[in-house]
DNA sequence: TTGTACGCGTTATCAC
DNA sequence: GTGATAACGCGTACAA
């Protein structure tokens, strides 16, 4: 590999000229730039990315911790952020937290130790008390899917508590009204919001929850199942179930199939993120859009902004779900 | 940020002890080895990751290029992938290549700018010279799903002619003989092979294929919408269709219950890659199964053992699919 | 078993 | 505009 320093020599310049058409930071007189650039060409050279770390502190690297790698959520995801930080030339390190608090911090700590310039944190078990701390420790961050008071700038959310109350109101605007719902684990912010928000339409229609009508579940396809089979048993005339996700609503309409209910002539049934799954679902599965794409993209302008210095626009920090209306829902 | 002079002052020690304590590749006294542990412990020390890369000329890194980050398919194979690595503290650089030349070789060179110590390729676009050529220039790597002469021992690929075969021979022995076939984009090694499998299964019971029988698709949902109209357009007598991948089976599934036949009565269909949304799907899809997870591991162990010197066992190199058995298929 | 001294390939601060 | 030269933080012969 050719170094600088050849390159200097066969250009006839110093070093610090050949960094500098490199970087071009500072005035070069444009025949001499031509040598450089010629020499440069010459050889092959391409500048070593370590070294310029070492000298400049700076790793061009960007370290993103997600709870799982595969599941169609975070794919989108990563592939939004990796093209918005490419295009700048910066590259992604990932890690994955498995929505564990020590596998989560661990991953920090390891992105930490590999020098990134910046994080980018979906990360759910951690406390606030320590995003706090890390804030201190010098690496920055932004944090993707929920909201820590103190930090609100670095926070990108989407508005999930907006977004339960969209899927039961489209239910209760359907003339539902025994409606069951499947939660998210409750110690995670996002799934208590999307129940806040489901109860709030519930209220506005002068509908009280009932305990038979509610079921804790994982995020995953496992909680759709065991829930509806625990909502249709403690109560035969729900007509309809919000699920507060995708994977979860999957393992509802199957169930519910095998329970031998027509879908959704016998029971609605609502989802939650919109993964690229939920149109393959027979039937087509009506759901809340999450804009986790270009949520991913808004976390990565952040810190193009606040840590590359790029002149960019205002930072949108919060996202409004819609309703992407689909054919599992029955009108009655 | 404490360095490792520091460390040494503190200690008492010089810096070539500091370093072989935090290496330790050299012997150094019990005594003196908790000191400097003592030391790096009070001044919070971490080593500094660039400066270990620029010095021994190794960043810890290896560098992915896959086709797609979103999708069901590259998701779990980068998930294995980063377990795998991180278990031995290494890092994992993602790019994506998008089935395109241009942007496979500019992913390839990105990562090799980064001085990653090994590539892991899932590439479909560039060609078995530019691979070879590759091969010449120093980066180590490893191709996942395609097999190039003279480069046999870095292959980690799957059997698909066999895979092709098993899935045409199941709809064979469910006593179908009208058999439609989807295939994905035929210049991509792996859909052509798949094909030679089907077509080879056909040979076995003495069936002629037919191109009103043959729809060459895009691996992609279109691709399975478009290729069911074509298929039962063309011979509205076709029992099954066989899709090159899952993403395919899932548009022809929709397409066809669109076109008024109830699945699997009416047309049985068989997939390919056994993705994660293969049993949402209604009927739940029988497929062949792809065990890329394991392939990614595989390809990592390849690393671990030619870069990093570890010692593990024989690397196996190709992989056999197998029937996935659910309920899309129907018996006649 | 431990220490010295140099090199890794750049960037950045001075002078000129 | 351009050129020396000192960092950057660590690995590693070589010497002791």
């Amino acid at each position: 590999m050719a170094t600088i320093y050849e390159v200097s020599k066969l250009a006839g310049v110093s070093l610090a000229t050949v960094s500098r058409v490199i970087n071009n930071n500072a005035p070069v007189r444009e025949a001499t730039r031509v040598k450089v650039l010629d020499a440069m060409d010459k050889l092959g050279y391409h500048p070593n990315s370590i070294a310029q770390s070492l000298a400049s502190s700076r790793s061009n690297s960007i370290g993103i911790v997600v709870s799982e790698l595969n599941g169609p959520f975070f794919g989108t995801l990563l592939s939004d952020i990796e093209t918005a930080f490419r295009r700048a030339g910066k590259h992604v390190i990932i890690a994955a937290g498995h929505s564990d608090e020590r596998l989560e911090k661990e991953s920090i700590a390891f992105l930490k130790s590999r020098n990134c310039d910046a994080l980018i944190l979906h990360v759910e078990a951690v406390s606030d008390d320590y995003l706090r701390q890390l804030n201190e420790s010098g690496t920055p961050f932004v944090i993707l899917n929920r909201f820590v008071d103190s930090l609100s700038d670095r926070c990108v959310t989407l508005n999930n508590q907006h977004g339960g109350y969209l899927a039961t109101q489209h239910l209760l605007r359907n003339g539902h009204r025994k409606i069951g719902y499947i939660s998210g684990p409750m110690w995670k912010n996002d799934a208590e919001q999307r129940y806040l928000g489901h109860l709030r339409a519930l209220a506005e229609y002068g509908i009280e929850s009932k305990s038979s009508l509610f079921y804790e579940g994982d995020f995953h396809e496992l909680g759709g199942v065991k829930g509806v089979a625990a909502l249709l048993h403690a109560d035969a005339e729900i007509t309809a179930i919000v699920c507060a996700n995708d994977e979860m609503a999957a393992g509802a309409v199957t169930t519910a199939r095998e329970q031998g209910l027509t879908l959704p002539d016998d029971l609605s049934i609502v989802g939650f993120d919109n993964v690229n799954f939920s149109h393959y679902m027979y039937p087509k599965l009506t759901t809340i859009d999450y804009p986790i794409g270009g949520m991913g993209v808004m976390a990565a302008r952040w810190v193009l902004k606040h840590i590359y210095q790029q002149k960019l626009d205002n930072i949108q920090t919060v996202f409004e779900p819609r309703v992407i209306e689909r054919d599992s829902v029955h009108s009655i």
